[in-house]
DNA sequence: TTCGTTTCTTAACTTAGGTGAACGAATTAT
DNA sequence: ATAATTCGTTCACCTAAGTTAAGAAACGAA
């Protein structure tokens, strides 16, 4: 696990024994069980997640409905909005999966970026490339009607229709269940001619 | 125009007289005409955009179609995901109004961040926010139809539907500028009763 | 000013997504 | 193992968005 964290570090900076030797001083590592809520809806929290393996998810409680909007798989991060604005929670984080993750803590992040220059580097690299990652997918999603996200998720990230239970799929791909299983009726009708 | 810019940098970090001049001696400030196009689809670029005064809009073309997906008004910045993937790119920066913009080189960027590592700081802060930030965007356009997403929109960005032309807007909300037309229509008769 | 283009609206028609309900299948809890 | 929930699919019906087309209004360029 600690070379899964190493060897996506050294995507953005290299480090010295020292500086690793400072990260995994932290205890960052957890394991948490599928169904774990990380993060509630109205709570404040300071903690940013990177997933190395299993699969996280967030989603926002609406008239009693759960609205997923976004699924954490391995190697990607993820830092709630909650946490640079400092407000209470707008959605909950959950596991979906068993999951290891890294859990760091901003106040953490800020004395090691002011120890290490280094690590205010990655972090900016970091949100920089997660904008602009972010960015498109937005457009893409914007530019698109539901299959054609369908299809396109399909495309980009298989695991997650496997991984992943129809129901929160659709609200994912921003439509209901029953759209979502009319429209893949509609793909598989369509590819038998 | 320069004070706009200290006191928009004034929110993340705090400058000696040192670090004015040197952005000053930067020659970053622009002046564009309406319907000036920054960048177009195919065109490697370095260039972050800053607006002081104006608005600019990216959107695709895609079958003779442009397909509108952000505005950029006074005191936003927008880095095109090129800049950052340093490939071609996939849409067009375009101005919408007479603008004034800082235009940054990506480079030159570099150099400030190594000169003064307070830019560094600001720089990162900045885009964790504007991840922050995109992120509340993307999760309210899915889980809203569009009719929800206008109302919002003259909520949260009235000066907007004023500045912008209509089927601009339209592809921005995800629709047709027809949809948009009739959608308006019906949020009125309902107003009326 | 005038001509041409772009923009906005309206309408009729088509299509796809939302809703409510039902039912088996799969999962989870007991 | 069994009961209870959750999940996925299907159906019928409703509503809203896409499409095509046409005309009016606003805007720009010559």
């Amino acid at each position: 696990m600690k070379n899964i964290l190493l060897n996506f570090i050294s995507n953005y900076i290299s480090l010295t024994e020292e500086e690793m030797n400072a990260i995994f001083s932290l205890d960052i590592f957890r394991s948490v069980k599928k169904g774990t809520i990380l993060l509630r809806e109205g709570q404040k929290s300071k903690e940013s997640y990177f997933v190395l393996k299993g699969c996280i998810r967030t989603y926002f409680l609406i008239d009693g409905e759960e609205k997923t909007t976004a699924f954490y798989t391995e190697m990607e991060a993820l830092t709630p909005p909650c946490v640079i604005s400092q407000t209470p929670s707008e959605y909950y984080v959950s596991c979906l999966e068993d999951t290891i993750l890294v859990a760091s803590n901003a106040d953490m992040e800020a004395e090691m970026n002011s120890k290490f220059p280094k690590f205010e580097i990655m972090c900016r690299k970091l949100s920089e490339e997660l904008l602009a990652k972010q960015r498109i997918d937005f457009d893409e999603f914007k530019t698109s009607s539901p299959e054609q996200r369908y299809l396109n998720l399909l495309h980009k990230r298989p695991d997650l229709i496997q991984r992943v239970p129809q129901h929160q799929l659709a609200s994912y791909l921003g439509i209901t269940p029953q759209s979502l299983s009319r429209l893949r009726a509609r793909i598989m009708e369509k590819s038998k001619g």
